[in-house]
DNA sequence: CAACTCTACTTTGTCAACAATTCTACAAGG
DNA sequence: CCTTGTAGAATTGTTGACAAAGTAGAGTTG
C-alpha cells in the first residue's frame, strides 16, 4: 500500500471512496449496527459533506451487500441472519481455498513468513487478554493469506466478506474462546504451508472455517 | 427471480440500480469498449436521467471494478490486460469450483437436468451457426452452476465476473473455436455431476476453465 | 522550428433548492 | 375499541447552477 515515495502521490482517491471507507469502518466496528436507517441529512453533516457524495458512497456500499435500499424510505445496514453467517463463511471459503492453492504453488517458506507476523501479532494480543487485538489479528493473518495469492478480484471479494465477517465477530464478541487455541490453529495452518503439505493445509483452513460458523451461531441463537 | 405472484412486487429498485444495470450490459456486449471515457452530460442525456443518479450508478460500477476513476478527469472503462484475463478466470474458477462442490453435496440429478438447459439452448445456437448465442449459452451454463449452489455473496461476485467474461468475448469474438468442442465440453461435466463423480467434475470444470485462458490469450497478442 | 506560456473551453466535483413519496398523528366512523 | 381516512411533517429523489480542475489550441520566444 504505503511505497516509501519521496513525494506521495498526488492523485487522491475520489470523496465518494474515502467515505465509503469510513462508512465501512464504521458498519464494522459496530458503530453503526444492523438495521440502522442512514438518514442522508445527518451523516452528511457528521461527515462534513453534502448530500451528493454520501449518496455516492452509499451506492457503493449498497453494490457491496453492505446496505440495503429501499426506494423512498432510504438505507439500512444489513442485517445478519443465521443463513448470512453460513453464507458468508462458505465465500470466505471459497476465497481463500482458492488463495492458499495458487500460494502453495509458489514460494512456501516465504509465504509461511509472511502468515506468522499475524499469528505473533495473535499471540501479543492475547498475552495482554486483548480480545479485540486476537480478532483483528486474525482477519489479518486470512488477509495476507488472499494477498499472498495476488489477485487483484480475489482481494476485492474477500475485503467485503471481511467487513461482514467483523460485522459478525463485532456483534458476539463475547463469543470469542480462548484465544491459545486460536493462536495454535493458525500457527498450525501456516506451518503446514511451509511443509508444502497442501491436502493438510486445505482442510485445516475448512475445519478452521466450519469451526468459526458452529461457534458463532452457537453464540447467536437470535438474529443479528 | 420472477415468482408467478398474482399482483407483481410493487417495490421497484432504485434508479441508480437500473441505471448500473444498463451500462453493465452496454460494457459487457462492447457498446462501450475498455478505454472509452463516460461523458456523464453525454450519458445522462442519453440516458434521460440527471446527472446525480448516473453519477450514483458509476460509482456502483467504480465498486465493481468495471469502471476505473481518476480524479477530475472521469470515469474509464477498465481496460483488460493479459494479467486480467488470467485474474478473471482465476477468480471465476475459485467460485466456480465452489459452487460445484455445494451442488454436488445436493441432488444430482437436478442440479444435472438444470445444467443441460444452457447446453440445449447451445446446441441449438450451434447448429444455426450463431457464434453469439452460443457465447450466451456458455455464460448462462456457468450462472446456473453458481445459482444452483444458492449462495447469494458467491452469485453476486460471479456476476461482476461473468460481465467481465463477457467484455473478453466480445472484444475477441473472432476467437470463437469450434462450437461442437464446447457443446461436448459442457455436456460432459453436466453428464459427471449427475454421476456424482466428484473428483471428476472438479477437474474438468478447471480444464475447461485453463483452456479458455489460454484460448483468449492466443487469440490476443496485443492488449485490449 | 521546437518548446514554453497563456488563454479559453470543456468537464468534473460540489452544493443548495425543488418535487415526490412516505411516515406519524389525529380525528371520524363502523 | 379497532379500523379507516386525512392532514402535516420529515425524508428521499431529482434537478439545476456554481466553482475547481484539467485539456487543447494559438501565440510567442529562444
Amino acid at each position: 500500500m504505503a511505497q516509501g515515495r519521496t513525494i506521495e502521490t498526488l492523485v487522491q482517491e475520489s470523496t465518494p471512496a474515502i467515505i465509503a471507507g469510513k462508512l465501512r469502518h464504521a458498519i464494522g466496528y459496530g458503530e453503526l449496527t444492523p438495521g440502522t436507517r442512514l438518514g442522508e441529512a445527518d451523516l452528511a453533516q457528521q461527515l462534513g459533506v453534502s448530500r451528493g457524495p454520501l449518496r455516492e458512497a452509499m451506492q457503493r456500499l449498497t453494490q457491496e451487500g453492505l446496505l440495503t435500499s429501499i426506494r423512498n424510505r432510504g438505507l439500512f445496514v444489513a442485517s445478519l441472519g443465521e443463513d448470512d453467517v453460513r453464507d458468508i463463511y462458505f465465500a470466505r471459503t471459497a476465497v481463500e481455498m482458492a488463495a492458499l492453492g495458487r500460494v502453495m504453488a509458489g514460494d512456501n517458506a516465504a509465504a509461511a513468513e509472511r502468515l506468522l507476523e499475524p499469528v505473533a501479532e495473535m499471540d501479543r494480543a492475547s498475552a495482554n487478554h486483548d480480545a479485540a487485538g486476537v480478532g483483528e489479528a486474525d482477519i489479518s493473518f486470512h488477509e495476507a493469506l488472499v494477498e499472498l495469492a495476488s489477485s487483484p478480484r480475489l482481494s476485492r471479494m474477500h475485503t467485503t466478506l471481511l467487513t461482514q465477517t467483523r460485522m459478525c465477530i463485532t456483534a458476539l464478541q463475547e463469543t470469542y474462546p480462548e484465544p491459545d487455541g486460536r493462536v495454535a490453529e493458525h500457527t498450525e495452518i501456516a506451518e503446514t504451508v511451509r511443509a508444502g503439505e497442501t491436502g493438510a493445509a486445505h482442510e485445516l483452513l475448512q475445519a478452521h472455517m466450519d469451526d468459526a460458523v458452529t461457534r458463532l451461531l452457537s453464540g447467536a441463537p437470535g438474529l443479528l
